[in-house]
DNA sequence: TCGGCAAGTCAGCAGTTGTTTACAAGTTTC
DNA sequence: GAAACTTGTAAACAACTGCTGACTTGCCGA
């Protein structure tokens, strides 16, 4: 659990492969360290030191390639968000929708880290920070909409947005039981336990059903 | 939004009937204001200063009272988790399920505080509170895991456990979302707005389909 | 009425927080 | 090889954290 990532290049290079001094290297270490501790802890329950010290760099280099630990979080969130994006395509069939869900929410999809979603619930306080969550929640929400069918201005658009943001909200909560309480057998269920009943829990959620 | 109830007076009461000096009175009002910063912005973005200042009351009091910060945590811990108990009654049927949900929810249940959820969800890295949360939470997915049919030992238990805990993330979720982001149209979704995709995520869910 | 005690106040403590500054060490360029 | 720049270090700052101890103030029973 200690510092990883080996840091190589061409020039100026250790023994083992890792530069001494590399300005991306270390920002990138910061970014992975801040993500692991923003999600886990929140941003208030996560102090600069902790980051500095997992990342086994140098406190005042938050400030010098962040500006702030605000910075930082944002930049947190930024790389979350472009990550989780690519976990569950824009264009998602509502078929293939619970085994993307379920493989996702069970940390094997695709580089997936589910941890990661939990940033976007972990609020800093800061504006710009929550208007990045905001959208990018609301973006997930529309994925989930229109696979279900919506479409902007649809007639029985705020019908079919509700449930979506329903399922999108079972997601966020699964994420949330298994890593803050040990709830069982949740916690460790794998995609294939949780594939039936997300399968089930779309069908009833977002499955058309004649007008009704 | 400031610290309410004043608590002047010449002899004894007030006008509205309060004491000036009630230690029972004092640590309600510390209680009641910790249990909303708790909720709101978690153990470590809540200062006890913020707390004393809510409830128009003096720091020091927080440590004579609750002895200290986590003393004070675990007892708004304790109270949240007695007011949600009776919220949803052990006993509730399946039927009656997707409108009990709804209304806690919403905010409409009989003396329903919804945020007071977020408590649970609220770590102080204190043992003793996390063994708290972790127990009311696993409460309550039993019940509704009872509902569906489950009996501790069942054949099936497992199964429709992990989909009672599914339908419970839904909950937690759903109040996260509403309260951390303004999702829309989720976040002022009525009972009777939310009743029908409850009703249909129960179903889906927990809703016995032969043997499968 | 008044003494005793509970309730509340105040100032300050020791430690932590995010951030900045001055400096040392490495890297590149000429 | 030396200047010019980049990268990393160490120490300290002011503000804030939870908490404490000595104190004042109000209340009740005798």
């Amino acid at each position: 659990m200690a510092t990883s990532s080996p840091r190589t290049s061409t020039t100026g290079e250790n023994p083992a492969g890792q530069r001494r001094r590399d300005a991306a290297g270390t920002r990138q270490l910061l970014l992975d360290a801040a993500r692991r501790r923003f999600a886990a802890h929140g941003y208030t329950g996560t102090t600069v030191r902790d980051i500095a010290d997992e990342a086994g760099v140098n406190v005042a280099l938050i400030s010098r390639y962040f500006t702030s630990k605000e910075g930082l979080f944002e930049a947190c969130l930024v790389g979350a968000v472009d990550e989780l994006s690519h976990a569950v395509a824009p264009d998602v069939t509502l078929d293939r929708l619970p085994h993307a869900i379920a493989a996702q929410l069970a940390g094997t999809g695709l580089g997936s880290r589910p941890d990661q979603f939990l940033l976007l619930l972990r609020s800093s306080g800061d504006e710009r920070a929550d208007q990045i969550r905001r959208n990018t929640v609301r973006s997930f929400a529309e994925r989930l909409a229109t696979a279900a069918g919506w479409r902007p201005g649809h007639p029985d658009g705020d019908r079919i947005m509700l449930r979506a943001q329903v399922a999108l909200a079972t997601g966020f909560g699964i994420v949330l039981l298994r890593s803050s309480t040990g709830l069982e057998p949740l916690s460790s269920a794998g995609p294939q336990d949780l594939l039936a009943p997300m399968q089930d829990l779309i069908d009833g959620l977002l499955r058309e059903r004649g007008a009704r």
